[in-house]
Formats: C-alpha cells, sequence, structure tokens
DNA sequence: TCGATATGTCATGCC
DNA sequence: ATGGCATGACATATC
C-alpha cells in the first residue's frame, strides 16, 4: 500500500481506485458479501418455510388440479387473508427485492469485475458508455439498466468497429495520422518504410485487434498502439497499463462527437498527453519522452532551414556561375593588390564578377580550403535537388518525404564525408584540389574544354578552339584567365627554377672565385718568396762583383763611395755615390 | 608561435 | 595591339 500511495500520490494512473488495492478494504468487502450471502440464505430458508406452511394451507381442487385454499375459518380469515394476500404480495415484493439483492449483489461483483477488467481493458466502460446511455453502473439502481449494460459491451462492438474502420478510411483522417505518426515517429530515426506504411495502408488491421479484444477507446488505440508499436520495444513494461483514466476521459468526448475533425484534434492532445504522460512515467525513457516531445517542433523547421540554406547556397553558386564574366582587366584593374583583403563583402558582391579573386579568395581562406570550392559546386547541385524534392515535400508519406525531413543531416553528412578525411591526408587532398582548381572553375562554368589545353595550345590553336565553341563571355574570360594563370604559374615555376639555377650558379662561381683567389694568394706569396730569394741572390752577386773592383792603386772601392750600375743597353758602369768626384765610366 | 619554405597569383615591364 | 615571358611582390599553407 505504501507503494500504492507513493505512485498514488504522484498522481500515476494505477488502472483502479486506490482502495482496490487495500486489502483490509478488500476483507471488509468480502465479509459484507459473506453477511449478505448469509442474509440470502436465511431469506430463502424462510421463504421455502412459509411456501411449506402455505402450501400447508392450499387444498388440490380435484378437478382443475389447482390448489386452492381451503376455506378457513372467518376468524382465520382476517389473519389469513393478509397471510394469503401477503405472500403474494411478498412474493412479488420478494422477486423485486430479491432482484435488488441480486443486482446489489451483482454490483458488488461487478464492480471489482469491472475494475478488473478495467485493468486489463481499461477503457471497457467508456466504450460501453454512449450505446448504454450514461453509466450504468453509477445508476445502478435501476436493474434492467445493469442487465443489459453488461452484456452490450459485445453489442456495439461491430458497429464501433466500422465506424473506426470508416474513419480511418478517410484520407484525411490518414493523413492527419500520417502527420502525428510522422511526427512522433520520424524523429526517433526510425526508417521511413517502418513508419508509413504502417500508418498508410494496415491502419486498422493493426489497430482492430485491440478493439475487439480489449474493446479500447479508439483514441487510446489509435492513437498510442502506433505509437506503442513503434515503440514497444523501448516502452513494453515500462507502460503496463495504459492510463485509463484519460481514456475514461476522453472517450465520452470522442463518441460524442464522432467528426474527422474532432477525432484530429482530439490526437493532438492526445498525444501529447501521452508522450507526456510516458516521459513523466518512465525513467530512462524520458529523455526519449521529451525528445519526442520537442522533436515535432523542430521537424517541421528543418526543411525550411534548408530551403533557405539550399536557396542561399544555390543562389551564391549560380551567382558565381553567371558572373563568373569579369575579366582579366577586371582582374588588374580592380582586384589590384588588395589580395590582402581578401574578405571584404564589397568585393564579393560587385567584384564578384572576378570570380577568379573571389575564388581565390573562397579558397584561401584560411578555414575554408580550396576543396570547400571544389564542394561548392556539387554542394550547389544537391541542394537544388534536394529543393526539388522538398517542393514534392508535400506527398505525404512519401520517401522524399521522410527524406526531406533530413535533407540537412544529409547535406551535413555528405560535407561531413567530405570533410573529414581532410584531417588525415589533408595534405594530399589539398594538392590535388590545388592542382584541379582551374578545372573545378571549368567545371563550374561547363566549359567543354580541357585545362591542359586551354592553357599549353599555342595561340592560334588556342583561338581556333575558342572560335569552334561557342562560348559566353563569362566562359571566355574564365578560359583566358586559365590559360592566363596556368602561363603565369609555368612562368613562375620557371622563372623561380631560373632563379635557383642563377643562384646556384651564381654560388659555383663563387666557390670558383674564392678557390682562385686563393690560388693567386698562395702564387703571390710563393712570388713574394721567390722575389725575395732572387733579390738576396742579387744583393751577394752584387757584393761579391763590388768586391773584385779594383782602383788604379789596387784599392777595392769602398761601397759608400761608389755603385754599380746597369744601364739599358746591359752594360755595368762602377758610378761613384758622391758628386764631387766626376764619375768614370769603365767598361767590362 | 614563429620563421623558413613552397606555391600560386597578380602587377608590371619588356619583347 | 596583343600575347607571352620574366620577375618582383604578396598571400597562404605547410613544415
Amino acid at each position: 500500500m505504501e507503494l500504492i500511495d507513493i505512485l498514488w500520490r504522484q498522481d500515476i494512473d494505477l488502472g483502479a481506485g486506490r482502495e482496490v488495492f487495500d486489502y483490509s478494504h478488500r476483507q471488509k468487502e468480502h465479509e459484507l458479501q459473506r453477511q449478505r450471502q448469509r442474509e440470502e440464505e436465511e431469506r430463502l430458508q424462510r421463504l421455502q418455510e412459509e411456501k411449506k406452511a402455505l402450501l400447508a394451507q392450499l387444498q388440490l381442487d380435484e378437478e382443475t388440479g389447482e390448489f386452492v385454499p381451503r376455506a378457513p375459518p372467518s376468524s382465520q380469515q382476517t389473519t389469513t387473508p393478509p397471510e394469503k394476500v401477503q405472500p403474494a404480495v411478498f412474493t412479488e415484493e420478494d422477486v423485486g427485492t430479491l432482484s435488488f439483492d441480486e443486482c446489489m449483489q451483482l454490483l458488488e461483483e461487478t464492480f471489482p469485475l469491472v475494475e478488473a477488467i478495467e485493468t486489463s481493458a481499461p477503457t471497457l466502460d467508456p466504450s460501453v458508455l454512449p450505446a448504454a446511455h450514461g453509466s450504468p453502473v453509477m445508476m445502478g439502481p435501476q436493474p434492467q439498466p445493469l442487465l443489459s449494460a453488461t452484456p452490450p459491451p459485445q453489442k456495439p462492438l461491430p458497429d464501433l468497429e466500422q465506424a473506426w474502420m470508416e474513419l480511418l478510411s478517410i484520407p484525411e483522417l490518414q493523413q492527419c495520422l500520417n502527420m502525428q505518426m510522422g511526427d512522433v515517429v520520424e524523429p526517433q530515426g526510425y526508417s521511413a518504410t517502418s513508419t508509413s506504411p504502417v500508418v498508410q495502408e494496415p491502419n486498422y488491421p493493426f489497430y482492430l485487434p485491440k478493439m475487439t479484444d480489449v474493446i479500447t477507446v479508439p483514441a487510446e488505440s489509435v492513437c498510442s498502439s502506433g505509437y506503442q508499436s513503434s515503440f514497444e520495444g523501448a516502452f513494453a513494461g515500462a507502460v503496463p497499463a495504459d492510463s485509463p483514466g484519460q481514456a475514461t476521459l476522453e472517450a465520452p468526448d470522442l463518441n460524442g462527437a464522432f467528426s474527422v475533425e474532432s477525432f484530429c484534434d482530439m490526437f493532438y492532445p492526445d498525444l501529447t498527453d501521452t508522450t507526456i504522460s510516458h516521459g513523466g512515467l518512465l525513467g530512462e525513457g524520458g529523455s526519449e519522452g521529451t525528445a519526442l516531445a520537442e522533436l515535432p517542433e523542430e521537424t517541421p523547421v528543418k526543411p525550411m532551414d534548408i530551403s533557405e540554406f539550399t536557396l542561399g547556397e544555390g543562389f551564391a553558386s549560380k551567382e558565381a556561375e553567371v558572373e563568373f564574366p569579369d575579366s582579366d582587366s577586371g582582374l588588374s584593374l580592380d582586384a589590384s593588390p588588395n589580395n590582402g583583403s581578401p574578405e571584404k563583402s564589397t568585393v564579393d558582391d560587385s567584384s564578384f564578377g572576378y570570380s577568379d579573386s573571389d575564388m581565390e579568395e573562397m579558397d584561401s581562406n584560411p578555414g575554408s580550403t580550396k576543396s570547400d570550392y571544389t564542394e561548392t559546386f556539387p554542394l550547389s547541385f544537391v541542394a537544388e535537388s534536394i529543393q526539388g524534392n522538398s517542393g514534392a515535400h508535400s506527398q505525404p508519406g512519401s520517401s522524399q518525404d521522410q527524406n526531406a525531413g533530413h535533407p540537412k543531416t544529409e547535406l551535413a553528412e555528405d560535407a561531413g564525408h567530405d570533410k573529414p578525411p581532410f584531417t588525415k591526408d589533408k595534405h594530399r587532398r589539398r594538392m590535388e584540389a590545388r592542382l584541379s582548381r582551374d578545372e573545378q572553375r571549368a567545371k563550374a562554368l561547363q566549359i567543354p574544354l580541357a585545362v591542359d589545353l586551354i592553357i599549353n595550345l599555342p595561340v592560334d590553336d588556342f583561338n581556333e578552339l575558342m572560335s569552334k565553341h561557342q562560348l559566353n563571355e563569362a566562359q571566355l574570360a574564365l578560359v583566358r584567365d586559365i590559360r592566363r594563370r596556368g602561363k603565369n604559374k609555368v612562368a613562375a615555376q620557371n622563372c623561380r627554377k631560373r632563379k635557383m639555377e642563377s643562384i646556384a650558379g651564381l654560388e659555383c662561381e663563387l666557390d670558383s672565385l674564392r678557390e682562385e683567389k686563393e690560388r693567386l694568394l698562395q702564387e703571390r706569396s710563393e712570388n713574394d718568396t721567390n722575389l725575395r730569394q732572387a733579390k738576396q741572390e742579387l744583393s751577394s752577386l752584387y757584393k761579391e762583383v763590388f768586391s773584385m773592383l779594383r782602383d788604379e792603386e789596387g784599392k777595392p772601392y769602398s761601397p759608400s763611395e761608389y755603385s754599380l750600375q746597369q744601364t739599358s743597353d746591359g752594360n755595368v758602369y762602377l758610378v761613384p755615390r758622391v758628386k764631387k768626384t766626376t764619375g768614370k765610366t769603365r767598361g767590362n
């Protein structure tokens, strides 16, 4: 009882009155029942005794075979008539009281019976009520209604069933159901094929068993059975018995007003109720329940978001495609060295014409890599296709419809498929993307020429090719830009190569020059050495020669007074150092 | 985080 | 006049 009380206080539907779970209460009822049975037995006993007494007073009429009252003495008549009448009256009353008691007893019995039924089929009574006019159980005193009320459950069924079949066969209703189920089930991630068909075609075959067997309230069965069918796995056991309170409350309304609108209207509150109540009931499933309650709000938004998103993307891409045109001149004039500030919206819009720079800007965006651009166009195409799908969104229950519910996620997935690998071989992908960037541009404008051709063909051939293909202005501009960029790229590569080669050559020359310098320095030092040596030799030779010279007297010349000098003709003269002495020239 | 390096692109001058 | 080349300068990504 404590548990029951706890549940009861939490306003959780127990499927029956709280008293039902009270053992003492049941005991009391049992005792009461016993007492009534005893009283009834006593009454029956009394009745039999009275009947015996009556029979004892009767006399068999030989002719008619009837029991005829004996002719009593007059004194006795006063007493007997009452006795005589009384039995008659009494018997009538007795029948009435007996039936009333039976009714009461039945009432006593049916109460638990009804409750027992309610627990198993909580909505028995409500379904019966409309056919039985009100609540016979409560109005119980009259036996007829009660007696007629117990069997009816089977009676209204075929009608009800038929009514529900008709109701469920109404297209709008099916749509209504569809929406409901879709809103409820789809967000859960159940596949469209699993949900929509169940909702669409075999609706009532699916639900009818419940209706026929258990006689549940249609609203309950329709709404929550589909709901339950989808979530049986998750909710089984968690929701032992459907909340009869809601059913009993809502059923009369349902049966009272049997229109489609009311029916449809009924689904929404009921569903929300069920979801909410389930969410409240479930411990773990609570999150699911809340998620369910929230999702119907989110799901309708998604297509809108996508349409906007796709619109934006498609629009942007289309603009890019259309306005690609502006040409090289535009680039050189407009885009000047402003590359430093690529993200300017003005540039984006006005000079979008200069697609290339924009592309560059887009591409070179730190966050978005080259592949972003390459993905932009496929993305736009996908977006357009999805938009097309969303156009057919109105078709209920279609797989496209289901898809349209997740296009954003699909997009995200697509984008996600492309992007995540970035982390791994990012470099390689980037390089590939870079290499094929102009090809992507050409694809974007649907240029039917290979980029290699565009770049590498000689001018004449290139012009001829251009003349062959009828290209619009944008395409021509892009082709020219591609050619220019391609050639300039090669030129830059060559230039850098040459520069590197030049640098290498200069470094090599520098090395050789250094080596030569070394060599020259060494040679110079050698020459210096030789020169010094030669000077020494010459000096010694000079001294030797000078010392061998003698004057007329046979005396050697003083080196301080004379010196040997050689003239250009090769003659050597002894020249006096002092001027006052006139020098004599002596030949060898 | 910073510097070095690689690469693409633009602007410009020259042929 | 035009196309192409050469090259300095800039931007970005990557190491």
